[in-house]
DNA sequence: GAAACATATTGACATTTTTCAATATGCGCA
DNA sequence: TGCGCATATTGAAAAATGTCAATATGTTTC
């Protein structure tokens, strides 16, 4: 469960949007499929497509194709694990002796 | 405490760089100046600088001033802010009926 | 199979972000 | 006061990201 920084970046980029931000507004209130979210959104369809390939990517956003719809929806397990990641990284623990000293 | 899009994306920016991430490693044990980051980083001190400032608007790393030199540490307000804020914004809360249908 | 529809991909352009060299600011000390 | 050090700011170039029009892919329906 150790992730890269690399990977942390990936997940935190998600959020990084303003639009992305409205997605999780929109998809707060369950299941979306993307003419719903286009809908509300001012955006063209390939921008919308673009956002959702990286919040799928981040692992905070499921995608499901059902036909040719596409279902959103926020990932619990994602989310759980962005969490736990952001919580991680910015624990304080003073371990070490003392504290940074320049003199 | 309702915080804009806009100002949420500027509290995950801070985690959407490797550099920044690293940056945060390196202050979870505790406060550092900003010349023991220099020497742990591979950037320029410009560079430094500049994550700096985008950590500390963030809200996530707090800055003092101590003479000439400039000491960083994690904010624990900061954090629990952003924790609260990816809570928030990934909580699903299904209160309408039904689920989107496109049919 | 062809037309109609939903979504994804491509390619180009605009904007934002990252980075560094050069320079400025501010502080402590001789 | 003036020098040396730590950090910040500026300005420019490179890289990454966001956006759209055009097009491709895959699905349903007739």
């Amino acid at each position: 469960m150790e992730l890269t920084n690399k990977q942390i970046t990936v997940i935190f980029k998600a959020l990084c949007d303003e639009n992305r931000v409205q997605i999780f507004r929109l998809l707060q209130n369950g299941e979306k499929c993307a003419c719903k979210l286009l809908e509300a959104m001012q955006c063209t369809q390939p921008t919308l497509s673009h956002h959702m390939k990286i919040l799928c990517d981040s692992g905070l956003v499921n995608g499901r194709k059902e036909g040719k719809w596409m279902y959103y929806s926020i990932s619990a397990e994602g989310t759980e694990i962005a969490v736990n990641v952001l919580r991680e990284m910015t624990k304080v623990d003073i371990t070490e002796s003392g504290k940074c000293c320049c003199k």
